[in-house]
DNA sequence: TATGAAACGCCATCCCC
DNA sequence: GGGGATGGCGTTTCATA
């Protein structure tokens, strides 16, 4: 992982359309090596996946939640299923569990606040050991970006 | 918009590296109708963008915060300049305002803690009508996609 | 107007230097 | 790390209903 290696990241994170000829010479190596250095870089998995990010306003999905979810008890087995079932929710875009006060923030995304109403009182309440969900809405989004600062 | 878009939007999002033929026929259609569908949502601005996705451990940006970020005066001019500037900094790589106590969620990815203290001190406390900074250490990732529920 | 088939040209991939 | 060859795929055009 040298800098070169790290020029290949930054090249990839902002664009993977580009042909390897244009990403060779972007980052100022033939597309032999560079090719190596990427399938290498894959092979460890520093790069995890290619995907398509898809615009979530334009499919309706308007609204941004952020649940701070408290549980009950903190055994081993009860965070092991709310962790597992937490993650099963297409809505529920990222799930961190915390220090201090909330045991996870939840970010999800619905197209109404109705949705996340019966999001929130059908299941998220009902997952393993919670007591309390507080929930935020995003007036506005600002940044939100897959580039990791490399 | 139709069911066999949604179908198209869910296959690239899962995985561009995918060729043509092979996310054709995983959603039921020869690949020439499937490249012209493919096409328009991108040129509707449904697929914003194509990228990697790197593994931030890997990259050694271990630590995950959330910063509760509260301001002093909410003019015009202090929200478009804290947002334009808090949008920069590399190592933020989300940031929602929102309803409520605080006016914004910032989530930001860093190698240490005392990177992050530098960060906050340095950085985020000076930027435009900050007042307060609340910050949550993520201790462990449950969930985090692109995919979004189509 | 939407689909299927075929041809072309480029690019990812592999071998060797 | 670089250059060259090749097989496959994305892209485009034509044909079809």
């Amino acid at each position: 992982m040298d800098d070169m290696d790290r020029k290949i990241l930054r090249v990839v994170q902002n664009d993977s359309t580009a042909s390897i000829a244009e990403m060779a010479d972007a980052v100022g190596l033939s597309h032999t090596p560079f090719w190596r250095r990427l399938k290498k870089l894959e092979a460890e998995g520093v790069i995890r996946e290619r995907v398509a990010i898809l615009d979530a306003e334009k499919l309706g999905l308007g609204i941004t939640v952020f649940a701070n979810v408290k549980l009950r008890q903190h055994d081993e087995d009860t965070l092991e299923a709310f962790e597992r079932e937490v993650a099963e929710f297409p809505e529920v875009v990222e799930c961190f569990s915390m220090s201090g006060e909330t045991d996870y923030v939840v970010r999800a995304l619905v197209r109404s606040i109705e949705e996340y109403e019966r999001l929130l009182k059908r299941k998220l309440l009902h997952l393993p050991g919670v007591v309390a969900i507080n929930s935020h809405f995003a007036l506005k989004c600002i940044k939100l970006t897959t580039r990791l600062p490399v």
